[in-house]
Formats: structure tokens, C-alpha cells, sequence
DNA sequence: TTTTTAATGAGACTCATTCTCATTATATGT
DNA sequence: ACATATAATGAGAATGAGTCTCATTAAAAA
């Protein structure tokens, strides 16, 4: 409910028209936690007899990036991962090499040195991509 | 000649033989400070009339980036960057949203930061992407 | 309701990268 | 040196994520 109309309201904001596909996509996102790919979602949505194609999940997977709804991290293999925004601050991903293992974390000093590194060379911070690929410590 | 021999010993070191093509590849990326992508040093060695396929390039690349040599960058535009380590420390990159701009830069707070917070989460860090893309800091 | 126009679907297309396999070249053993 | 075994290469086919096209469908404005 409160997230259906947090899509309308991004949709209306933009001047887009408000579909069940555009709903399904985000409902899906919206409902786990996890990192998604858009074919996943895609293949999720048709099990679930939705009729959508991949070209509506990508396009909807757009606007609710470019709104905040959504962010995606690109894991270095070709694809690119999904998850949804709500309830959920930033945080940056710690990728385990053994296990695939994704874990979420987040340090406000790393933030704050970013911030004052950035503007040291003149610029401002418009986002950044952090991932730090582990291995487990073994004792 | 010592890049020359550096090549060489990577090669023995994983039992493959030494080529000309690999050799083209390595003077390529080790010749320039540059980013570049597969399709540039292809390209380029064509024009230099070093007979060479994509085919090689992309191989030899896999191995010179296994074997630390060569630094890997995914841009988020579906294409790789590749630059050498010789003589080039760790950085990592700032990227102008305007511009295209490539900036490098070092940090030792922020590379500590980084192995303190991997060790709290009970992992060793293997390595790390860390972009942060910018618009220019206007007044 | 009717009308206007945006959204969708199916599949063609793109583009970076990987794969295949017949041919070529390296390096090892003699 | 020379033959030989086998790794490396090249050309182009294949892959796979993502984008585009355009005829059809469906929002929502009137």
C-alpha cells in the first residue's frame, strides 16, 4: 500500500503512466532483501503468470533506478545486480571469493573521507561504487 | 628488455610459451599510463601491422591480469579498461560524470579503513573497486 | 465512451567477450 | 640442428546482457 503509491508518485513526479508490469517489477524488488538480476526477476514474474517481457523489466528496472527506488551494482561478471532501496540505507557490498557470499556493510568515516578526497581534486561526490572482495580468515 | 624478461618469467612461472603476440600485448598496455580497452590495443597493433587477432588479445590480457601485471577496470558501460602496474602503485579512480575525466588517487587512511572493516566482518580483503564518480565542484 | 498517446511484447539487433577448431609455431628431446 | 609433441593462434561463429523497433494494447484525458 504505502509502496504502491511510492511507485505512482515517482511515476506521476516523471510523467509516466501507472501499469501493472511497472507494479509487478517493483513489487518484486520490494519483497526480499536480496540482490537480484534482471532476468531473475523476469524469470520470477513469469512463474508467477504475470505476463511481462524482459524489455519491460529492464525499462522499468531504469526508472527505478534513475528515482532512487533501486540500486544496481555491477558485480564485475557482465551483469548487474538489483535491490530495492526501501527501509534500507546506503551501504556498500563486501563480496566473498569462496562462497559468493555478498555482505552489506557501511562506515560513516569511509563515507566522510570520500566526501573530503572528491572535493581535494576540485570535484563533488555524485555516487561511487565500493566493493571489497574477501577471503574468509582462517585461524 | 626488463619488462622483456618480466613477461618471460610470468610465462614460465604458468608454463606457457613465450609469443610475440603476448609480448605486442604487454609492449602495448606497458607503454602508455592509459586506460584502455581491449578494442584500442587490438585496433592498434593492427595499425602497427602486428598480425594478431581479438581472439589473442583478450587471452593474453586474462593472463597478464591474473598475473598482476595488468590492472582491470570495469567502467559500467558493459566495456573493461586495462592499464599496467609497472612502476604505478595501488590508486584508485575518480570519474568525471561530465567529462569522462579518469583521475587517480591514493589514500592510505582509506586503504586502512578498508582492511579494518574486512577483518571486523572475520574475512581478509584479496582486493577491492572503489570509483567514486564526480561533477566538477563549480562556485 | 471515445480519443490520444504512452506502454508493452516479441523478437531483431548490438556489442563486448568467449568459444571452436583447423592451422601454425614454440620448445623439448634426440 | 631437426623432428615431434602440443600449446597458441586466427577467423569467425556463438554467447549473453541489454537495447531497439514497431505493430498492438491499454492508460487516462476529454
Amino acid at each position: 500500500m504505502g509502496s504502491k503509491s511510492l511507485l505512482k508518485n515517482v511515476l506521476r513526479k516523471e510523467g509516466l503512466r501507472y501499469t501493472f508490469q511497472r507494479q509487478a517489477v517493483w513489487n518484486e524488488l520490494e519483497s526480499s532483501a536480496d540482490h537480484r538480476d534482471a532476468e531473475d526477476i523476469y524469470l520470477r514474474l513469469r512463474q508467477k503468470k504475470i505476463r511481462i517481457s524482459r524489455a519491460t523489466v529492464y525499462r522499468t528496472i531504469d526508472i527505478l533506478v534513475k528515482n532512487n527506488l533501486v540500486r544496481k551494482m555491477e558485480i564485475g561478471d557482465g551483469r548487474a545486480l538489483y535491490e530495492a532501496r526501501i527501509g534500507n540505507e546506503h551501504h556498500d557490498h563486501m563480496i566473498c571469493l569462496d562462497t559468493g557470499t555478498i555482505t552489506e556493510f557501511y562506515n560513516e568515516d569511509l563515507e566522510q573521507l570520500q566526501e573530503k578526497i572528491v572535493i581535494e581534486h576540485g570535484y563533488v561526490l555524485v555516487r561511487h561504487v565500493h566493493q571489497l572482495f574477501v577471503r574468509p580468515l582462517k585461524k
